[in-house]
DNA sequence: TTAGAACTGTCCAAAAATGAAACGATGTGG
DNA sequence: CCACATCGTTTCATTTTTGGACAGTTCTAA
């Protein structure tokens, strides 16, 4: 193979499945890409694309292409890793990925905080609805809500991320015969044992908690998202319910580089300070 | 990481430490290997090589990075072969790597016939005194004379090749009482039983076969080198002592590349017809 | 049917990588 | 000690690659 390079823009072409698209993820323009993608195609002498009217699709070869670039991709991202983990440089970038929510909710504060502490860090914080994967290297930190235990990563967990009952406090003062229920399209979906009647259902936090706030009716809420909103009240007789659990993430490679240490310990003193609020235990 | 190919760059460097060394191999100048190394250790963040007055060796951080590419080189290795594999068409290159004395005494002649019945295919023929690997695709096919039997590669054993005492025409004629010993440093030097003194030892079959030819005295030799040698004659009261075999090789994601099923057919062939001479056992 | 959006391919000026030569440093043999 | 060879770096002109603009196509929606 004359160019190595050319695997990388091979592989984000079969993922994106059209010149443009794979041009943006690589930062690059589509004359670039097709021109590579092209050039790659003489190197080895066979089709990897068909163009068709439905775009790029994969041939047969560059399927198994695909396949076996697997391991020349595991290998980058593992060098990519070990410079990373090797570097010892207080400055210098990281990035945390976090769920928007939870960093507009939790982790805000603290991290202007770090940013303040430690100027010449680079700290990009990327808040996504989706979650990333430390082992693809996309992040060097996550705060991830899940309830499986994390796999291939090292860190801690954090806190438990119990749901509970709230509603606006307008609402709470007069609240109706039969409630009207707000619900979180949130995997698995809950159903407490309530007089109540669907009201709207939506996937976001946000838009749940803005629902409530302006008195929609009641609905479950991730305790940090909730406790000690002043506009927010939680109904008592609902008993907290047990779901995700938060944890901090990163990978065993990486975890010696000291800008990593150091935004772990400060990730891990936040949850520490707000555990009370995010379990729905203190005021 | 930046840019893929670097590490193939890495990768020559790491192993001929030295610039020029590594450029020769990758067929660039030595001005570019050296930038390509710059620019990867500051993409990294950190040093590759000390640069010593020895010249270029690894950091251990060099060394963790040549571990991890080892996995990247194995799949592009796989793809390489791969491509090839996939390649129908008959006009286009093949690489044989055979050893240098094998060539010239048993495939010189079939080699010739071969390129002129099959003009499109651009047969490259690397004659070495060492073994290629076959599986690193550093040639197609490959004539290997071997006591092991191939691990990962597929083919034949095309003959054995047995040893037998040679000497020249003219020394058998006026034979002295004890001979004269001319040792093939060959793993594993093998002296038969007889009434001689060393004379001298070469570890190149040519010059073994030449000493003989010149009436220097007796001396071992694989029977394709010396049998129908118009200038040698085989001493009778030796038996022939077997050796190592002959095996014609490729790898298997390659085997039904057209080129290469018509070069090992025709390899097999020209062995089949020159078995008995190079066996030792036809005249 | 037409307007508009999204896509790919091609052209050309601008930017980046390359090779050749010059340079300085280091080691070697006479 | 000097002449000479080897090596890595730097410089500069050249080649190659890239990005942006334009053109042509297909598909969708009005």
């Amino acid at each position: 193979m004359k160019n190595w390079d050319d695997l990388r823009i091979f592989r984000a072409m079969a993922k994106a499945r059209s010149i443009r698209a794979a041009a943006a993820d690589l930062k690059t323009t589509h004359a670039t890409v097709s021109r590579r993608i092209r050039a790659l195609e003489d190197d080895l002498g066979s089709a990897l694309f068909e163009r068709g009217k439905e775009g790029y699709v994969l041939t047969a070869f560059g399927q198994s292409m695909m396949d076996l670039t697997q391991s020349v991709t595991a290998g980058v991202e593992a060098i990519d890793r070990l410079a990373f983990g090797q570097d010892g440089n207080l400055a210098g970038p990281v990035r945390l990925s976090v769920l928007e929510d939870l960093y507009h909710k939790v982790l805000a504060d603290p991290l202007d905080s770090f940013m303040r502490d430690h100027p010449m860090i680079e700290l990009a914080i990327e808040t996504t609805s989706n979650f990333r994967d430390v082992h693809r290297r996309e992040a060097d930190v996550i705060v991830r809500i899940t309830s499986d235990p994390p796999e291939q990563a090292v860190g801690r967990k954090v806190a438990d991320s119990p749901l509970a009952a709230y509603c606006g406090r307008d609402y709470f003062r007069n609240r109706p015969a039969v409630d009207r229920w707000i619900a979180l399209d949130y995997p698995p979906a809950i159903t407490p044992q309530l007089n109540a009647r669907s009201a709207f259902v939506a996937n976001s936090l946000t838009v749940v908690a803005d629902a409530l706030r302006r008195g929609q009716g009641i609905g479950l809420l991730p305790c940090f998202m909730a406790e000690g909103d002043p506009d927010l009240v939680r109904l008592p007789e609902v008993e907290l319910i047990s779901d995700k659990e938060i944890w901090t993430l990163t990978h065993v490679d990486i975890l010696h580089n000291p800008r990593v240490r150091l935004l772990m310990d400060h990730l891990y003193r936040a949850f520490a300070d707000q555990r009370g609020r995010i379990e729905g235990r203190a005021d």
